[in-house]
DNA sequence: TTGAAAGCGATACCAA
DNA sequence: TTGGTATCGCTTTCAA
């Protein structure tokens, strides 16, 4: 019933082969040809069968970007980015000339299981790429069997690039490249911020136990707490709460934390949105900030500011680690050296960040 | 080189037909043959080809969600809780029994031109399924083309469905159903809270120019101004401004208010994210929120309530909506008499909204 | 319940 | 520069 190659081939005069070699656009075509070829694919209002062209040309243009939450601007910046330095862009074309992808998000909800489900999907399609963002389970199985995964994707000539996902223990040549955050430098000079100002008593709500970027900002905390001789270990587990990426989380971290130490002078949490919900529970309980607590957080979100005026933060370059991962996957921009390229983080403190009260 | 069905076929001892039968399973095999067919699949490690399976079934698993910004939680909720009545399900099959799709989002960021390019793309993938969410410019040349587009993807058996979205002029039959949401009432509701409090001075920051939500949450503004017997079209042109749904938008825009009637005692946001903005323009202009100026947004945003606790909003059942058009376009739900279901708007006050100051 | 075989619609190799 | 055609891997009648 629809359209079909032959259709247009019938129409312009000329075999398929041609038509395909015009939609292509690889290889040479007379402008005559070419021109009778597109007028007939106009007139008769051709759309390409993606399936068919992938099955013979054992590729596709789909490119699949995973993401742990969709309804976090965290991974929405980084996939905007990536996604609009592949196709989507104004203009549609006929064929697949122009290279433009269809580049699409996959939500794993932080799931494992469905991490790898989307990897076979992404798979059963013959993506011509995946790109991986964000945190990962520190699961040694699960980690050997997404590796397994990948490095088969790989083989097939996916092109795997991961952002602001901690580089392949196993496998690690399956990727085409991996951009890591500095999540531990970060951490710690966000502590060490707060050290300086005179905190001690510093909470600490962590990310989900099990995961990689959980661990190194935790990590670059004690880095920091250790190098200031205030590395006590019984405190340090007393002054920490673990908890998922959420307000939520922060929210009900953030109470406990008063419950165990009523007389903390600082919060550290594990991302942005973590913060906002520590901050609901500070205020709740009377507390300003950051006169009476100082928060800080993770990510610099576009609202954290606006939400929290005092919140101190990290500033990971979201938007250009997505367009560079991106560029990354199309093959338009060249794998760093040793395929690893770690991103750096940059302490944010806005003006109104205090010291400790004297209380 | 990969694994294909018939060497799946050749290991069980059976027939490609067989194993596909086995892997669709929408016909009957004997229990034992079955069995083998999946051991040999596990023993393979086989992954079915997709884009052969879709050319002969002439259909594929794909189901595309185009969103206005992937970076602004309000597509994220939808798409989410889309996404999630779809595939994706924790253990991956190894056929596409159990009907499981690749549920992805697509960021059209709010350009026509890039809407029309993916829904090709989709089109050319003979997706199962497309969903399209938010708002919609109102150039009546580019309706018609979704519109004929959508027509097209609905001959060739593409469930097409809207979710916060007006329904189609032209065409209402090539869709499967569409939610809208009702905007109109929601904005209505808000301001004519306003004027019960007595603010008569009411800023008015409206979405961009040219869309459809953007005219429905203001006539609904208007109506309420009417209502009240307080709708000077002048005053109306003099206090409102449009800008995008960022927060710089509304950052400028309430700067502009400001110039425009320092003694305005309100000020209504296109959404909570301007409304942000509108708070930060506001705060630095020394203005306390809400005893100088009450501030009021649109969607209520999970952090809506942390950045702003005196916001007052107006709630979408964002990701109820999605879910309902997730399972519309996987035909689990029967579709809604006459196709269209208006999505009511909640008012959400929240204790501390003020009355406007005396001065 | 299973097998044989005819497509599905494009690509790319080999000729011309 | 163009045409003919085998091929890609699976689905789905039709028979057995």
């Amino acid at each position: 019933m629809p359209v079909t190659l032959s259709d247009v081939a019938n129409r312009a005069r000329v075999s398929p082969a041609t038509v395909s070699r015009v939609l292509n656009g690889n290889y040479p075509v007379a402008a005559a040809t070419r021109e009778r070829v597109l007028r007939a694919v106009d007139e008769l209002d051709y759309v390409l069968n993606g399936p068919a062209s992938s099955l013979a040309a054992a590729t596709s243009d789909l490119v699949g970007i995973l993401v742990n939450d969709i309804a976090d601007p965290f991974f929405g910046i980084m996939a905007s980015a990536a996604q609009s330095e592949m196709g989507g862009r104004d203009g549609a074309l006929p064929g697949r000339a122009g290279g433009e992808k269809l580049a699409v998000v996959c939500n794993t909800g932080g799931s494992p299981a469905r991490e790898l489900t989307y990897l076979t999907l992404l798979q059963r399609q013959r993506a011509a790429a995946v790109l991986l963002t964000g945190d990962a389970v520190e699961d040694p199985a699960h980690g050997a069997a997404v590796a397994a995964k990948l490095a088969r994707l790989a083989e097939t000539g996916t092109r795997v690039v991961l952002c602001g996902r901690p580089p392949l223990d196993a496998h690690p040549d399956a990727v085409v490249a991996a951009l890591p955050f500095d999540n531990r430098g970060g951490a710690r000079a966000l502590t060490a911020h707060l050290l300086e100002l005179g905190h001690r008593r510093i909470g600490y709500v962590a990310g989900p136990a099990e995961r990689i970027t959980t661990r190194h900002r935790m990590e670059g905390h004690r880095a920091a707490l250790a190098a200031a001789g205030a590395d006590d270990a019984r405190a340090h587990r007393r002054l920490t709460v673990h908890g998922p990426y959420d307000r939520r989380s922060g929210y009900e971290a953030a109470r406990e934390l008063l419950r165990r130490d009523p007389d903390l002078t600082a919060v550290v949490a594990a991302n942005d949105t973590v913060a906002l919900g520590v901050c609901a529970a500070l205020r709740e309980a009377g507390l300003r900030i950051p006169e009476d607590v100082s928060v800080a957080g993770f990510d610099d979100l576009p609202f954290s500011a606006d939400a929290v005026p005092a919140l101190t933060t990290v500033r990971l370059p979201l938007h250009e680690a997505g367009a560079r991962a991106g560029r990354l996957a199309l093959g338009t921009e060249e794998p760093p050296e040793g395929r690893v390229a770690e991103v750096a983080a940059e302490l944010v403190v806005r003006a109104s960040t205090g010291a400790p009260r004297s209380g």
